[in-house]
DNA sequence: AAAAAAC
């Protein structure tokens, strides 16, 4: 064999973890995780924090950029991981900061796994749950804070944590933090920590004015990019559909059972919307939840987790769950509406397609969306081609009398509105127009119980009618549903 | 055109 053949494996051999100059505690932690080799972000960024440089990091979505942070960061903390006995105050010594409480929960579960061999105490902030239990942990002192924006001014308000000491500061999504809806509430946040510290911004996605925006929050930063920009995850297939609202509906049923796809994430713009669409699929018998600002905090983590503990096979969502949640293996992603920003384009369909996983993503666009396709074809530098969307079935033939109805028409719905709700729409009407509505109906002994069997109506400022859940109908998967033959 | 984030 030639030297130039042995070392050629060598050379393209990705970097193991066990290569960094990590500390045994959380080189055991990253073990007991199953974590070998480096994803490109973590080999570039991980030497450069554990330097004390200030980082930029941008790759693409999947790819382990809560990693590349919380590793070298955990490392820098170890030298305050026994304050815990000491009897003066604990300050705080790093911030993690997150968009959603969702992320900022989903972070936190990471850090504590990488922590887990440590005395280092990691708490977690955010708004919508009681705030009692939060601040009796804060009190007791932590290290390692992640946290939602609102919630951590609420806490420093009320002097729960000490931040004159924070050493390192994280902004996951950081794009996002640094956007105009964020901004006046990091900026408070950030005056409250000393100008001396190390700062990392990570994300998927930089515009132009957001990176130069992103300077004056760095010193001397080094700008860790393993892709371009903006770029989407290679391992994703992405289609664009030409489609009338109406249609959107029975687009994604067919496209569904064509594809088998078995869980998909469905994106809408609005609250309203992802509350009205949820409604729809669960009437349709399909074990759907729904995700979204409008819910209790209590709903949304529960939606969540059913869904990625696959008692759910559709969730329904507003951009709430565009950014960094990592769900295993989630096959598929849909745009209902097509985002009103190219960016959470992006993100919306970095769900799909995580830590090399392959992942399909449909956008489905009316008319009127034919700019913020082209924002997303210019953002992403990718040609789109939209097709025309082929429904089959596009006249279901009416049911004949003597034909028994589906039992999933024939079942009581569970109405009971309140006097002064308003009634609640004639679903039946549009039953023999519904692909869905004419599949037979077979109960799954075997499906696992879904969340909502407790009432989880809606929250009412969503405006939809306040009828509670058809709870006890056996919910149908997927592949149950659809499965067989469309009816001709 | 919206969503998110505190009470």
């Amino acid at each position: 064999m030639t030297p130039q053949l042995d070392a050629a494996p060598d050379l393209a051999a990705p970097a193991r973890f066990d290569t960094l100059p990590l500390d045994a505690k959380l080189q055991r932690a990253i073990g007991d995780a199953g974590y070998e080799t480096m994803t490109p972000i973590q080999a570039k960024a991980i030497p450069i924090v554990l330097e004390g440089r200030d980082v930029m990091g941008a790759a693409q979505t999947g790819t382990g950029k809560t990693a590349a942070f919380s590793l070298p960061l955990l490392q820098k903390m170890l030298k305050h991981e026994n304050a815990s006995a000491s009897p003066a105050r604990h300050p705080v010594r790093a911030l993690v900061l997150a968009p959603t409480r969702e992320l900022a929960d989903q972070v936190a579960v990471n850090v504590k796994t990488y922590a887990k061999h440590s005395n280092l105490r990691v708490a977690c902030v955010f708004g919508g749950i009681d705030i009692a239990p939060q601040t009796a942990e804060l009190k007791r002192g932590v290290e390692v804070l992640i946290a939602t924006p609102g919630r951590l001014l609420d806490h420093i308000q009320l002097k729960n944590c000490q931040l004159n000491q924070v050493e390192y500061v994280v902004l996951d999504e950081a794009d996002r933090m640094l956007d105009i809806g964020f901004l006046p509430d990091l900026q408070r946040i950030l005056s409250f920590l000393p100008k001396t510290r190390q700062t990392l911004l990570f994300s998927a996605t930089f515009s132009p004015e957001i990176k130069k925006l992103a300077q004056s929050y760095l010193q001397d930063p080094v700008l860790v990019e393993v892709a371009r920009p903006n770029a989407t995850a290679t391992n994703v297939e992405q289609r664009f559909y030409s489609v009338a609202d109406e249609d959107k509906r029975r687009l994604i049923a067919q496209i569904l059972r064509q594809r088998d796809i078995r869980q998909a994430i469905i994106f809408v713009n609005s609250k309203l919307g992802a509350a009205r669409l949820a409604r729809t699929f669960e009437r349709d018998g399909l074990r759907t939840a729904a995700l979204h600002g409008d819910k209790s905090q209590d709903e949304r983590l529960k939606s969540l987790a059913a869904f990625k503990a696959g008692e759910v096979d559709l969730l329904v969502a507003t951009d709430v769950a565009a950014r960094g949640l990592d769900i295993a293996d989630l096959p598929a992603v849909f745009n209902y509406d097509v985002p009103f920003n190219a960016e959470d384009y992006v993100h919306r369909i970095g769900r799909t397609g995580r830590a090399g996983a392959s992942g399909i993503a449909i956008t489905l666009a009316t008319r009127d969306d034919a700019r913020l396709v082209g924002d997303i074809e210019k953002l992403i530098k990718k040609t789109i081609t939209l097709e025309t969307a082929e429904l089959e079935n596009d006249r279901p033939r009416r049911r004949r009398e003597t034909e028994e109805a589906p039992a999933a028409l024939n079942e009581p719905r569970p109405m009971a509105a309140p006097a002064a709700a308003p009634a609640p729409r004639p679903v039946r009407s549009r039953s023999s127009q519904d692909p869905f509505f004419d599949r037979p109906y077979e109960p799954d002994p075997k499906a696992a119980p879904v969340w909502e069997d407790s009432p989880a109506p809606v929250s009412p400022s969503a405006g939809v009618n306040p009828v509670s859940n058809p709870v006890h109908k056996p919910k149908r998967r997927i592949a149950t549903l659809l499965g067989g033959k469309m009816p001709t």
